[in-house]
DNA sequence: AGAATAAAAGACCTTTTTGTCTTAAATAGA
DNA sequence: TCTATTTAAGACAAAAAGGTCTTTTATTCT
């Protein structure tokens, strides 16, 4: 559903809410390693997310990637955006140019719930969200080095 | 959400299954004309739905693609199961392979609920449903010769 | 049988996405 | 100030999706 750009985003946003700080920053090679991603594709992408301010980063030696307390009220749905922008909570689910309430495809509105649903979950699912429900065991995201 | 391939093979078979029968068969000059597809691309989508027994065809002069009385059975789910498979309606929402009901993502239960939706919506509605509602005004596909 | 016509098949090209590699810029610490 | 280290940047490569083109095969009609 999302690109392969956007779940690594997503995934490493939470992996540095929780383990990294500004003091305590990760160096791209850990990051990549526990996660399993890419360590080069991976730094392109946290490079894209500094540029939007959704994390930080210093360079030199005890530099690294890292995570502000803001980071914790980022939405899921601000990294996606941030990623790959919002069109798939524009888009047709068929991918008609004409489609709106006015015109409605066939499967219009049931599509609409879905993709409204789940739009209103990710934008009020926020990164401390994530972490709580981690910390909680409520919900689980596997990392390498757990 | 879905591949260009698949809105491509919904909306071909909707517009034979309204203006073709055994006996009127569309070449893919006149479908792709109409629906503003690329000729040969599309070519390869029917073939494969012809290979998929969702649509038919026939050879030579006055051959050409059609839907037969069947075709009006056929889901809009079975078209993108033909199509692209059902990986979409498997798969975790973040794209977490280990991500189930014993160890839910963050977004597990609000995307199932969604998508569960939105599949029973598909597997439900068929061709003919489709047609009903266009002839009766609820819902709307333009096609260029209209 | 031969010619015309239409889909089938597959080679090939283009664009986008994903992933890698090299070089440059910044920074901490000796 | 020099070196080591780490991100930044961008060129480059590989893979996948989308799209085009040519040849083959089947069929109709004369």
């Amino acid at each position: 559903m999302f690109s392969r750009s956007t779940e690594y985003a997503l995934r490493a946003v939470v992996y540095l809410a929780k383990n990294s700080s500004e003091e305590e920053r990760l160096g791209i090679k850990t990051i990549a390693r526990n996660l399993g991603f890419p360590e080069s594709y991976l730094g392109k992408v946290l490079q894209h997310l500094v540029r939007k301010k959704i994390i930080f980063s210093s360079k030199g030696p005890t530099g690294g990637f890292y995570a502000i307390p803001e980071t914790m009220e980022i939405s899921l749905l601000d990294i996606i955006d941030a990623n790959e922008g919002l069109s798939f909570f524009k888009r047709c689910g068929l991918g008609l140019v004409e489609c709106d309430d006015e015109k409605p495809c066939p499967i219009h509105d049931e599509y609409h719930v879905f993709r409204d649903g789940l739009y209103k979950s990710l934008s009020e699912k926020k990164v401390k969200d994530v972490l709580d429900d981690l910390e909680s065991g409520i919900a689980f995201i596997s990392f390498n080095n757990e």
